[in-house]
DNA sequence: TCGATTTTTGCATACGCTTGCAAAAATTGT
DNA sequence: ACAATTTTTGCAAGCGTATGCAAAAATCGA
């Protein structure tokens, strides 16, 4: 009724001269058309304007080749990274991406549920996991998901992660070659499986070795600033001074040693060591050298869709879970030590 | 035919015993259905595991409530934050986003088209602009686009964007103010609208003044690390050192400003004034202290936001341009001066 | 050239929902 | 209790595309 209503295919076939079906099969790839009536209706197409409704053909195909990007952690330093690099994989397998975000009232299992009504043909969920329910109606509709940043092997559910026990040895072991002895903990949000596995893994290495132990665990302790602020309640405190401080943003660790540096004179590392988390591109920078721990996003991004994209298109497959390794660095808030028998420092 | 097919408006119907078009009632707020009607079917909804398909609703009914968001710019500081708010602002309303990258080699129009092809009833485009050809497109078929930070006026798009005029004025004469007088401009982009505007006004403003002038300018320097190196090839060149130095990138002017403290010795503000662009969370951190811009994107995204909806559910309103101010802030990288008149210092 | 084969086309139905319209049921007033 | 009114319900026709099937057209072989 509409006066200005959008062409449509039957608008393209008059015009053309043909049937919708052939239209519909002008826009089909690999569809059995001939070359003139193809020329035709691309003609007409041009001439009206005509786009294919994907939200039709979404129905008629049962595929709407949309994928629900639930994102839980925007604070993450890598943030538009992770979320350019997704989008873009995925365009490039031809899907499109609705993004909502599950942070404070909005939650999780909410979010997951309206991406079903809107169709998606998979899910990836970045740093939350969804509860036992909502995975149940998920697999009841055959719709793959992916937890990103968080493993998903007790829902059942594909999930690509980083291996935080391997960090937590990584950290404690560095820090134990480089003869630390008080270790403090500073973490920001406790709940984190990340930060409570690779904390474990911290606990029982130095569980092995008496001479080292930790002095304090502190959570809520987020950002530059808080590091900063952070630093100078420790100290004030002699007696439970720390030689090392592992902190699980890179962030904070920078804070923490800028308030070592300018506020306090500390001397890093002779003094105390730092140790990040997430190798943040100032941690490079010539001024910080953060010693930080680096984990290998773009591969777990890349793994992350390819998982949910072999789920879309094989149902068949089996959810499997990924845990990717991370890497120490070493930089200038840890001492360097040089190996006995090779004599290379690191 | 599938056996595990989703359950739709049909199987509820038929277990709770009530035509399809009542159980499509059911689901629509405000429609008209009595209480036992309802009661019947939500308990047959959720046997069923029943969730209302929205693609084919959006068929029906001819909108889509769903939003595309063209993302051009990925490296800008606040991006994470800008997409958050533009998406919870959006999911506020009862729109979903689809993000799409505009980088590289996906063209802004393709992307565009694309999303005219998903029915799509607005889009939001940040940091880009559509071609005229598109724009006529969108304007055919009545789907409102939003640019933000970009102006639109030409196009005839409604614009959300900074008067980087303003900000090219503001600086000019804050640094007059504070008596510099060889400026070096430093720009990332140089195609970007506002660093164009923006040094058009510094330039006509320097001209006004014979005692100020401008030493240099220079594009494609980006990020922390290309500006402590173009501080050195600067500083190489005794006869063209400015004594003032304008960024388009906190990013940059960070990197300049440890290159001066830590590489060359140079003395912020005395010797070399150094103002940034952005307004950065770590322009304010204590060790860094930079002067600069804020650019009030919050209240952008919300303009822009609201504009969209409301071009959405009112096609007959006109595209209108919305021009918001920034604000200079003066910190530890430019001198301070007082005013003679009240004492006070700025 | 004619029958056999292949390719292209159109017909008709399905996808799952909304909604105008009219019939049915419930509610109200007297 | 009955007519008048209001509310609830069902019917049926869309929304724009895909696709199985059979008919029509084009191509091929000899």
């Amino acid at each position: 009724m509409n006066i200005a209503r959008r062409a449509n295919s039957q608008d393209v076939a008059a015009l053309a001269g043909v049937s919708q079906a052939t239209v519909s099969r002008a826009f089909t790839p690999g569809a059995s058309i001939s070359d003139r009536a193809r020329k035709k209706i691309e003609a007409a197409a041009a001439k009206l304007g005509y786009q294919p409704n994907i939200i039709a053909r979404s129905l008629s195909k049962r595929r709407s080749r949309l994928v629900g990007l639930l994102f839980a952690n925007w604070t993450h330093p890598k943030a538009a990274d992770l979320l350019k690099n997704i989008t873009e994989a995925l365009t490039e397998h031809d899907y499109k991406v609705i993004v909502q975000s599950a942070t404070g009232s909005r939650l999780t299992d909410e979010v997951l549920r309206e991406f079903l009504r809107y169709q998606v043909d998979g899910v990836i969920v970045f740093s939350a996991a969804p509860t036992a329910e909502i995975s149940a109606e998920y697999a009841r509709a055959q719709v793959p998901i992916v937890l990103l940043n968080q493993n998903g092997q007790s829902l059942n559910t594909s999930s690509v992660s980083v291996d935080a026990t391997g960090i937590g040895n990584q950290i404690a072991s560095s820090l134990l070659a480089r003869s630390y002895k008080r270790l403090a903990l500073i973490s920001a949000n406790p709940k984190s499986q990340i930060v409570i596995d690779m904390t474990k893994a911290i606990v029982s290495t130095v569980a092995e070795h008496p001479h080292m132990r930790i002095i304090s665990q502190q959570t809520g302790i987020d950002g530059y600033e808080a590091g900063m602020r952070e630093i100078e309640n420790i100290w004030k405190q002699p007696e439970t001074r720390p030689d090392a401080i592992v902190c699980t943003s890179d962030n904070t660790a920078l804070g923490i040693l800028a308030g070592c540096r300018q506020n306090l004179g500390i001397k890093v590392p002779e003094e105390l060591a730092i140790v990040g988390l997430g190798d943040i591109p100032a941690s490079a920078w010539q001024d910080q050298s953060l010693s930080t721990i680096k984990i290998p996003h773009d591969e777990m991004v890349s793994k992350a869709v390819m998982t949910l994209i072999t789920g879309i298109e094989d149902p068949s497959v089996q959810p499997e879970s990924y845990r990717y390794q991370a890497e120490f660095i070493q930089r200038g808030t840890t001492r360097i030590i040089s190996n006995p028998k090779t004599g290379e420092t690191q």
